[in-house]
DNA sequence: AGCTTGAGTTCCAAGATGCAACTGACTATG
DNA sequence: CATAGTCAGTTGCATCTTGGAACTCAAGCT
């Protein structure tokens, strides 16, 4: 059977899973923040096999997050760069680091350090809301219908009232 | 051959990919945060086969993501919620929306809106430096060893430095 | 007794994965 | 000239993982 997937779905979570939901493509796009461009480069820093490294960088090519450039001719040799797209991307990899460290490592013993190129001093990534500067605290947050939301799925419509009636009991 | 893991690998990306680096993990997690906790009721909003969600549920609970509640006996029944380690698990979620929004979707066609409880006020999730509030570029950043970086890595830190040299060299 | 609810299992065919070896076009070196 | 690389992929396999649907089991409802 084929992988699921979401393409239709009314979610930017759903969606955006379909890019990023796999253990190689989110390392692929960090190689690339890193500066990796190379097949044989990915190849080896990540330690994957070559036939599936080759099916992701054609999967994440066709979804724009990545850009196959010629880099030379006779031979033919592509490497590859993170789009704009790509670089949206690896924002979401960046607010994997501080769950990553907090949870998955000993407290203190963070393995990387990201720093702002132009200052030299480090940044520590962190959630909040773009109009208050509030960081986000997912327990105060409910969602509801959108635009696109489609008009036949009352019944999630529904259940996003149900939602906010029960967040707002347990408050 | 089994999916590879990251359990052991110097990186907080790749170990968070070990959580989240799944089609069905992150819909899951959505699911929990938007209020589900059975079994049945995760099975039909997120259309899961049984068998696979019997597993992601199994594993999510493994890795502290997601707690079994028991709530009732007679028969015993089950129910799931998210930890503290799910809540922030969660926030990775927050942080693909505005990418999915963004990339995924026609614009302003959002197909989902989050708000916060207190105030009913919409929240727009963006990635900020924690010390400075400044908006996180990727372009900005660049990675170095933190103190549980692999002494003998010394490969990656070279490679570090490079990365380094390189991004002052394009500023 | 017979239907329903809820939480899982069991079966199976079709894919997807990891691993290793193999191409094919060139370039650099002894 | 011959032999080694370099680089970007392919190809072949044995083994897992998926998705889908049917089946189980306990208890409550009617």
């Amino acid at each position: 059977m084929e992988r699921k997937r979401f393409e239709g779905a009314p979610c930017s979570i759903a969606r955006s899973v379909d890019i990023l939901g796999d253990w190689w493509a989110p390392l692929i796009i960090r190689e690339a923040l890193y500066g990796t461009r190379r097949f044989d480069a990915f190849q080896r820093w990540l330690g994957i096999g070559r036939n599936i490294l080759t099916k992701r960088l054609s999967q994440l090519v066709e979804q724009g997050v990545l850009e196959r450039v010629r880099y030379q001719e006779k031979p033919e040799r592509f490497e590859y760069r993170l789009t704009e797209k790509g670089n949206d991307a690896a924002q979401v990899l960046i607010a994997m680091m501080p769950f990553g460290e907090r949870w998955q490592f000993e407290p203190g013993h963070e393995p990387i350090r990201l720093f702002d190129r132009r200052t030299g001093d480090r940044v520590h990534p962190m959630l909040v809301d773009a109009e208050t500067g509030e960081p986000i605290d997912v327990e105060n947050l409910f969602p509801g219908p959108g635009p696109a939301f489609p008009a036949d799925e009352s019944i999630r419509r529904e259940r996003f009232a149900e939602y906010y009636r029960r967040s707002v009991d347990e408050a």
